[in-house]
DNA sequence: AACTATTTATAAGA
DNA sequence: TTCTTATAAATAGTT
């Protein structure tokens, strides 16, 4: 617009450009600013320019969020309305489900049992034994099985007792060295010497309890926060 | 800016501040999409007149929301960030305390019990055994009830009848008449007669099912959306 | 950032 | 509103 007529097309030199930007920003924030004076408007500008710098222009006694919202209202479109909507649903669902899981075990527990008559008793009670026999048939299961383990473990033990005593016998027949000691101690003192002991104390079989499986399971709780997709 | 220079300041007339409106609104769109052709810049007006009146400007290839944004990006604060949090919260809580109830309830109804151990299954089967004393002591209470209510009707009726077979008595006396009909009916007969017959099938203890109270409840989804503050 | 020739925007009037 | 036009303002190219 001056010395020269430009085309209005991209400029392609990059100084030039950054150049053009800032001044021709700088006269639309005064056109801004004097439209805001003269005709008593408000006025909000934001810019970004192609090296990605965010300006903005807010006329005075007016902030972005107000005017936003005004102009949300006007365009009769909420941009967030949707996700707005969505977490609403999900909550509202969520709470739903939540209720009814809190009132299912309610009437397991037997809290809710007050309310009810006698044929939801009955019923309750039946839909519990169901439960109980599961968790019985699951219990005899693992007892089964830490009684096949233990036995597994005996028959283990006896065979390596045995091949122990095999090994022994063979052994004394070739150093006659064994032989006083034999007559000095008991048969078993003398598997504790040659095995350590320790693998004698592995034959008990748990009687008490089991130091099996752990519990539980962490919860995790996320704070993440997806603004934009 | 021409045909005279004007000072920055609101004008007055009311026809002429429209007019200059008009004008310079449209200079600043101009120049604004200049400015974005010639340096490849996103830009975003927004504009509400002293009339109350709304006008905008956007960038091609750009929209509102995107604008804005980036514009929070940028800035660093999300203007609407504290209510997302507020939800995403509430959610994050919901869900927390849903994965709770639903492993309860797995639990109870023995649906994880192959992820148990045997002190678990021993524990468990403990807790289902006095949530179900608890249920069957309301089961004998609300039997009891229901013989108590079955007895107090039962004496209610006999009282009644005795006192009708005294008017009875009584009637025939003074009146010949009757003494016919008491011949041709059995006790029954002339009790439902006078009775109405009703009354003495309610006398039944119910044996099979009890219509009794009701159960479940509402769950009424809300919808509300809360926006603004 | 400053200068300035020139283009552009626009105030006032029609 | 739109057109006209004299003139103020904006700005492209240069320093």
């Amino acid at each position: 617009m001056a010395r020269g007529q430009i085309q209005i097309k991209r400029i392609e030199n990059q100084t030039n450009r950054q150049v053009t930007y800032s001044k021709r920003r700088n006269g639309l924030f005064k056109k801004a600013q004097e439209l805001t004076v003269l005709c008593d408007a408000k006025v909000s500008i934001i810019m970004i320019s192609s090296t990605q710098k965010l300006h903005e222009y807010i006329s005075p006694s007016s902030t972005i969020k107000q005017l936003f919202d005004q102009y949300q209202m006007a365009v009769g479109v909420d941009l967030w309305r949707s996700q707005y909507e969505k977490m609403q649903l999900q909550l509202n669902k969520l709470k739903d489900v939540n209720r009814n899981l809190k009132w299912e075990i309610r009437r397991r527990i037997g809290e809710s049992v007050n309310d009810m008559g006698y044929d939801e008793t009955v019923n309750l009670i039946e839909e519990i034994h169901n439960s109980l026999q599961v968790i019985r048939e699951r219990k005899y299961k693992v007892i089964n099985n830490q009684i096949e383990t233990g036995k597994k473990k005996l028959r283990n033990v006896e065979d390596i007792h045995r091949s122990l005593l095999l090994e022994f016998d063979i052994e004394r027949q070739d150093d006659p060295h064994y032989a006083l000691v034999e007559n000095e101690g008991d048969y078993n003192s003398v598997i504790g010497f040659t095995n350590g002991g320790q693998q004698i104390v592995a034959l008990r079989l748990p009687t008490n309890h089991h130091p099996y499986l752990p519990s539980g399971e962490g919860s995790g709780r996320r704070a993440t926060f997806d603004l934009l997709d």
